[in-house]
DNA sequence: TATGAATGAGACTTCATTCAT
DNA sequence: AATGAATGAAGTCTCATTCAT
């Protein structure tokens, strides 16, 4: 018999695949409900309201997503096998755990001006976390000086860009994101952030 | 008296100019009459349904899209050089034409299934612009070799990403975002897409 | 064709009339809108929530009171025969308009929080011009001298007492209120606040 | 460990102030399983439904205002006597014994079609009563001649107004109807009833 | 062309009640 | 005797859409 705990997860992973899938919006609590074989009700049991789905949700893929960090800056990885091991991760879990890779695909949602605060904050502390990382490097001289800020930003563009498209599609272009995106990826980041070598002889 | 098509145009720049800020689902007919100075009906004499409303929005701002991207090919600038114009005029254009930028704040949008096919079909088309554009810079030898279907994602993946933090926030970021990202950008792409320095004296 | 505000108030007598026999909670908007020929989505047009209707009728009743009230004192009677009209006319209303007596039988409604503040403050308002007119009472020497905040509560529950048992009955005591009560209640009055006489002759 | 009947009192007790404070409607089970320190299933046991937990308080009230009135009559009291006894103990109560006192609280409740008949007889059983002592009074012509159907439903709504004033608020004007209500009420009542002097000298 | 009252389906949510443990 | 997870009916409310004027 379920305990307590596992119903609510379960719930909660439904809800993670439906929400990614169709949206907050288009995805009622029937459709949860069926999905996770409860009665609309039980749900209530668990969860306050749909928007407290969400944001549970969205604090579980924080926190995973931090724990990820945390072992990375433990094993004390150079700051650029760090943001290659924060991308490439990203995009190989997508497909593979699509209930518990959602953090990307969620935070934009459509959502209420309640939730919006929260969501927006999940997104802000990623950002925030590849910033500080970004300056750790450049203060080390493993990475090329660039502004944090704006490179932060848009390296969660391209881990949500591509993910988006291998979550939604099943095609021949996913299928090259897929295998393809992680070493192209690498490559590209890798001259992207890289210390500009001496100029051997100024002219 | 306001001929059809300016009432027309009214209410796709005020539908715009809230679907980008509020959400598709957060935001009412009333709420777009409202904004019009129209009433609920009177919407009806223009768009066949909540959906047409989006439906135009996008298509025209496809066609915007199109014009600017014919306009550069036309001018047969380097590739490199229409990316990176390409990146710093969509960031650019945020908060300028906030009524008219929303092509990548509303690709993202929830969406009814029948809307899905042609919101998704602007962003691919993009996407396979993007590619050829950088498939055709490869062969020209003006960039490096890289896996276009994966860098284009990551492009638009960019723009989407500062362009939204740019729109939904006013705080410190959004200034430094603003003035710094087309800059910085287009140095980091140039970086990211320059070609390899031969080897100048193979082992 | 009904104009808009002879729809709204053909709710708000038919939700008065549903409210006052079976009471707040009992009452599904599902009741109204049958009674009011309408469906549900309509009344959303003419009052915001359901909590708004109960407002609504009490505000017109307690605007009813005051009207009936104001037009007492223009008649300058005497504070007795003031006191005894507005026991009188309550009593002969209802089972009359049964869709407008219903301020006595509304005020004591389970309430919601919110509405609790609104439906006290018409009875308390009635109490606080029930107050001074005894004391207009007391000073001018017509009726004896009292405790006048005990005294309109008093009175305030002799109507309601009244009115409701002949509002949810049809029975022979319903008919001796109905028709003994007025002129029963006079009388008590008359004797309850009578100027004591003065003492003859003490022996 | 409580015995069956501590639980079912305590029930009792619990859901009698909740009940007269927020209404039947507005309090939930869970509402008297946390108050009770009970699990909801357990409620069950004792009481088969909410309806049933409102009836046992209704029968205790009742069983309670009974035990009192047969100690007035045993007491052999003159009625105006036990008249006014009844008025003021009752408003002596409230506040006191806020678990006990809700006769006039809940009789007056929301409460659907089933419950009805059940709170009106309590009612009227009250009213029925205080008719049969105006009658005596008036045969043993200690009261003067009155109609004691009218007056019976006075005293009542009396009692309940001012209890239910006390009970719901804690202001200035609680404070005097605690302290001067029995006072006043005695006198109101003793000059309401009290026999007509006889008239000295006919003509 | 323009209006906005009216509709009805469906959304989220609450809650008394049941029942397996 | 006690628990509390599960249920499902019913509640209030929103909203895209229609249509008579």
């Amino acid at each position: 018999m379920p305990l307590r705990t596992e119903t609510r997860e379960k719930i909660q992973s439904v809800a993670a695949e439906i929400f990614s899938k169709r949206g907050f919006h288009n995805t009622g609590l029937r459709a949860i409900a069926a999905d996770a074989r409860l009665s609309i009700g039980s749900i209530y049991h668990y969860f306050k309201s749909k928007d407290d789905i969400l944001l549970a949700i969205l604090r579980r893929e924080l926190a995973t997503w931090k724990e990820f960090v945390a072992d990375l800056e433990r094993r004390e990885l150079p700051v650029s096998k760090q943001i290659e091991a924060i991308v490439v991760q990203q995009i190989n879990r997508i497909g593979k755990e699509r209930d518990r890779s959602a953090i990307f695909l969620l935070g934009r949602l459509e959502h209420s001006a309640t939730l919006k605060t929260n969501l927006v904050e999940v997104y802000e502390e990623m950002a925030r976390y590849l910033e500080r990382l970004l300056r750790t490097g450049i203060e080390r001289k493993e990475i090329r000086p660039c502004n944090s800020t704006v490179v932060a930003y848009a390296i969660l563009g391209i881990i949500e860009s591509i993910s988006t498209r291998i979550f939604f599609h099943n095609d021949k272009i996913t299928g090259i994101l897929r295998h393809e995106a992680p070493a192209e990826l690498t490559q590209s980041l890798s001259k992207w952030l890289a210390i500009d070598p001496l100029p051997v002889n100024g002219r």
